[in-house]
DNA sequence: CACATTCCTGACCAATAGAACAATAAATGA
DNA sequence: TCATTTATTGTTCTATTGGTCAGGAATGTG
């Protein structure tokens, strides 16, 4: 993750800049992106980013690594001893209260992906491939066990991912087609409200 | 859409440079994209590029446009006479259509959204907030008639909206972590039925 | 206090960017 | 046929890019 001794300057200061180059990340992409833009959002002179992280493509790691690690901390698990209806409650509300909560994790990641996981290839290939077949057994065991319907639970991850994330990476369309200029707390409890009740139902779950 | 009298070589030019500008700039953003590189991609010198289109910002343009232009017309419209099964039925599965035989377009799209809709800001402002507003209103319709179930229609048209693109724009990280080069033509209808019987269940249509 | 180490930054550099331009080559049409 | 428009591209210009570097400031340590 992070790497040898640190001062408390070096620490804020990579905190600042890797918010700055989340910013700069998202708007412009990779390659759109320029080291100088970062300095200024974080307020430092580009020497000095460059001081911190070699290169541009060390900050950009170092982002991404950020949002990983935001994945799988913040991702409620789906275990079996939970049963379909707990875990499936637990999931959704936590992926929602993830793309409300941060929704730029989410744009990184988004943007990383359609863009051909270039710097994401090996998460996907190892972590979530793993991640996908391990919680599909366990759908597939509820399903066997008649507790809930006999859908392809892949196909039902992808949809969870889907549904969920769309309120982080697509905000800017959701409020302009809603008429608003941000959320409200109470979005995040009407929208799990609305997807957890959908999906057990899609899944006939009682 | 396109203007002046068009000559046979330069339509030709123009789609070329187009397929091309839209490969570049999926993988590498509007900023990150060059001239140079959409030249390379379309065969071309970077000069006569920028003799068919003045500038950068123009190719751009012209992409979008043609990513609109994809997007209401291949989309089977929600109308009140056919009914929530058979209108849901015909969206989820022109939706999944396009999502499969057109992804570069709705990448395009998703990436433009994500960045902040910079160019987009008018088409969802304005064409994409009146279509929700009147597809809202026949689903809530058919609510009060209760042919379906009361769910809130403009959650419900996201979660449309975002399960069936995600087979676009996520296809690299659907295709890995199902372990498969590409998608089959089976893979269209698989995913069609499983979305439409999905969804009408969780809307409670028969 | 002296020294070593870490921190910080202005100045600089080669490479690449978007774009204008000028000079041709084709095509067209009267 | 020949003049006029259209198509094509090598060259050039200026701005910006990622990244280096030398040297100074700050901090720590004995």
């Amino acid at each position: 993750m992070t790497d040898k001794k640190q001062g408390k300057i070096r620490i804020q200061s990579q905190e600042k800049i890797l918010l700055a180059a989340q910013d700069e990340f998202i708007t412009n992409g990779y390659k759109g992106a320029t080291v100088q833009s970062i300095a200024d959002l974080a307020g430092l002179p580009k020497a000095n980013v460059l001081y911190y992280f070699k290169n541009k493509e060390n900050i950009y790691h170092a982002v991404l690594e950020q949002t990983l690690d935001m994945w799988d901390q913040g991702i409620g698990d789906i275990e079996y001893k939970d049963g379909p209806k707990i875990a499936i409650e637990k999931f959704v509300s936590s992926k929602v209260l993830m793309s409300f909560n941060h929704p730029k994790s989410s744009k990184i990641y988004a943007m990383e992906i359609i863009q051909g996981a270039q710097h994401l290839k090996e998460f996907t290939r190892t972590y979530l491939r793993k991640w996908v077949r391990e919680k599909s057994k366990i759908f597939q065991q509820w399903i066997d066990e008649d507790r809930m319907l006999n859908v392809d639970p892949i196909n039902l991850i992808f949809l969870i991912w889907s549904s969920t994330q769309h309120y982080a990476d697509f905000d800017n369309q959701i409020l302009t087609v809603m008429n608003r200029a941000d959320y409200e707390e109470e979005d995040i409890e009407h929208v799990t409200q609305f997807l957890t009740q959908f999906i057990l139902r899609g899944l006939e779950i009682k």
